[in-house]
DNA sequence: ATTAGTTGTAACTGACTTTGTTACATCTAA
DNA sequence: TTAGATGTAACAAAGTCAGTTACAACTAAT
């Protein structure tokens, strides 16, 4: 089981408004073409961004701007704004409580899972949309 | 999106079995009424960790059992055992590679995604069954 | 040799999620 | 008023997961 590609979409659409905004309109069509998915799906992951705060859209009038610098979104503001399912494990439900394992099993487990994952979003919190963007400037 | 339920059922399991081998026959049945799931459910996570030598099964009599002492079974061997796709994200498909983050998007992102996952499996590979087992005996 | 108890595994179902798509209402500036 | 956007509901196709049934195959004990 893996995460949704929200998660790779919403960073190249922030890479692709980072690096056009200041030239032209990145409306929803442009990102589509870019991403290579279906404007609908842009737009939705647009409107994920946008309630976060990460971008600025305007209606009627088209196109979205990043809502601040580059360096100061990370990927772990993109992750939490696209996945809204944020555990990374399903637990089983209902274990048996007659069983010793069955009715600990919650109270061991958890803070491991918690553990697991505090250290990908540690990784994730250190990787900035502005440090992406240079990467990609220097491979043009 | 999560991975399956599948890596909690095979760690309880291999808790159940690490608890309960040496007083018991420990069938998929027993098992299946501890973590409260079908049998068939149990049976195939435990192909899964029998193929990894994780653990080996009677056929025939029944009953199942640590292949090695539970310290050496780290949550990383589990993980591995019942998890086929292992990579974290999807990446979405065809970005346009006339766009030059469509062409890049890739090869910025792909060491980063592994630098996350990395992370992750790092404190997975340091916490074993063994562990869980004293803690779970703790807490009975 | 038979039998009871167990595992191995295929097949099917329902529920859910993801992704793609269409359609249309709404918004804004020119 | 209009052109060009966005907002969003609705639906379908595909895939995955989990539950279940059914039965073949295996093993030890009798």
């Amino acid at each position: 089981m893996q995460f949704s590609s929200r998660f790779t979409i919403a960073t190249h659409i922030l890479l692709c408004i980072a690096m056009f905004q200041n030239d032209r309109k990145v409306t929803s069509d442009f990102l589509a073409g870019s991403v290579n998915v279906n404007p609908v799906v842009v737009r939705n992951v647009l409107r994920c961004l946008s309630s976060n705060d990460l971008v600025r859209i305007r209606p009627g009038v088209g196109g979205a701007y990043l809502a601040g610098p580059p360096e100061n979104i990370t990927l772990l503001d993109v992750f939490r704004a696209v996945e809204k399912e944020q555990t990374l494990f399903h637990f089983h439900q209902d274990p048996n409580p007659q069983c010793p394992v069955g009715r600990t099993i919650h109270s061991v487990m958890d803070d491991k899972i918690e553990t697991m994952q505090s250290a990908m979003e540690s990784v994730m919190k250190d990787i900035t949309i502005g440090e992406l963007l240079e990467e990609t400037k220097q491979k043009m």
